[in-house]
DNA sequence: TGATGTTACGAGGCACGTAATGATG
DNA sequence: CATCATTACGTGCCTCGTAACATCA
């Protein structure tokens, strides 16, 4: 190995870093404060540390919002922040891999095969602490890379020959369905066999960003009427129904037109060294 | 964007992981307080201090080693201090791009076409102050991903349809020719067309990890009987040429016999926002 | 005027160096 | 016994909280 980590550059401190995401995210200092346990006059400070030691502002305040430089930033910050938790992680489960069972997934992963592995693992394993966690793509994607959990399934559309878009490597698919636009009953188009995307830019959508990410979809193009934050599919089929708009969905789970050249797939995560209730538990979805 | 990097989990703080590279790299705490300018005291604190913060022991004293936990913490450590570089000179890039033109290589990455093209560069903007790099690809990449360097030329062997493995992405392919094994003029294997690497097992190999890594190849089945760390290619040929044992080069550096199902390219990493000379010599490289 | 970000200042903590101590080949 | 890692201890820096101040809706 190459000492190619060399000797100069100051270090980014971390904690600042935690700190810069938190108003990012937040838009507020003192939200932030709030978030991390600090006095705003902490946040103020590490703010300004960390501008300082860029040199360069980061932050616009009144409105707080990122200037160009803070927006990359929040992109390299929020990756190093989860890769520091995920080293943490895995040193110590590499110490002590956890007898529970922690499994994260995105709403539209649940099916009945997920079901079945879990309740036959629990049956092996009687008296097996386990846990599940449903969350948003991102949000699953992170906790399995901090050990927070040991399975992740996390659900996406693509076309069919391509893998999802991931942000890490390793992915196994393990259940593959049809893409559907999904129509109210009495809709115009509820009659089509098939449907291009381009077919449907003068409808108004529903931005469902955790039940129905469609960040690789050219959906800037669409028009989104109204914005759903919830995980409940039936909350979201609801929605649809009563003719707030139209969402693209996985075909087991709402009536609607097929889009040819696009699949709905679930990939495993399984996160290494965490322990054999997980390893069983990704044999029993990753196999047949 | 969802609030996913949570309030809990402590921070693993750099400068302790830069530490702890710098022991793991140098097998010796007090080589490693040299290099970052600490004393023997402060480096044993900080390991110290990392062992405690994860609770467990991350290196053997006398002989300074790895414990398996401390392997696997490593692996992350170099790939977050480069990250939280890269952080750091993807933000003040942004601020200021560079006027000047770095470019790194490996030693096999050199051509006349790159040549021409640097020569092409500095013609056109008279006094750009350049620098050039040459060393071993972890270095290379890295230096491309801290900023170091602006543009970064990379080579490899591989399959001829298979990309370098690369750890990061955005690699575009500038220029490739075939793989041979080297061989003195009178060995036996000489006169051969083509070869498997198989035909070799009971050859003894030059471990050259600057000039000719070979890391992606079965080359542990391969017997080694001298290592070279130099990054010069004639010395390289010359240990061949005496005897000293064989190499895998490319076919416009050595003659040799070729190896089928294998190809020597050069790939460009060029880093976003690096400014317009890079921006110029990247399209001079990867253009016709 | 109230909410929110900044500045001033002091206390506490912590990370380093010096120096003494311990272990190991 | 020389080299190398650890422990003890004191000092200086640095970060945080309190509190006063500034600024914008």
């Amino acid at each position: 190995m190459s000492s190619a980590v060399g000797i100069s550059i100051a270090d980014v401190e971390p904690h600042l870093l935690r700190t810069f995401v938190a108003v990012a995210e937040t838009g507020s200092f003192s939200a932030a404060a709030g978030r991390l346990r600090y006095t705003q006059s902490a946040v103020s400070q590490q703010i300004a540390a960390l501008e300082a030691d860029l040199g360069t502002p980061l932050l616009t305040r009144r409105p707080v919002a990122l200037t160009p430089a803070g927006e990359r930033l929040h992109r390299h910050a929020a990756i190093i922040l989860v890769r520091l938790a995920a080293a943490r992680a895995d040193v110590t489960r590499a110490v002590a891999p956890p007898g529970r069972l922690a499994v994260g997934l995105t709403p539209l992963a649940w099916s009945k095969r997920v079901s079945d592995a879990l309740t036959r693992i629990r049956a092996e394993s009687a008296r097996l602490s386990s846990r599940v966690l449903v969350a948003d793509r991102d949000r699953i994607v992170a906790a399995s890379a901090t050990g927070e959990i040991d399975i992740a399934l996390v659900d996406g559309f693509t076309a069919p020959n391509d893998p999802l878009p991931l942000p890490v490597a390793g992915a196994v698919r393990v259940a593959e369905d049809g893409a559907v636009v999904a129509l109210p009953r009495d809709h115009p188009l509820a009659g089509r066999p098939t449907l291009q995307l381009a077919d449907l830019t003068e409808a108004y959508w529903i931005d469902a960003p955790v039940v129905s990410p469609l960040t690789h979809l050219p959906v800037d193009a669409l028009r989104t009427g109204l914005r759903y934050e919830g995980a409940d599919v039936a909350v979201l089929l609801g929605l649809i129904e009563a003719g707030h708009g139209l969402s693209v969905l996985p075909s087991g789970v709402a009536r609607g037109v097929l889009l040819p050249r696009m699949v709905h797939r679930v990939e495993l995560l399984a996160t290494p060294g965490a322990g054999v209730p997980a390893t069983r538990l990704s044999e029993l979805l990753a196999g047949p």
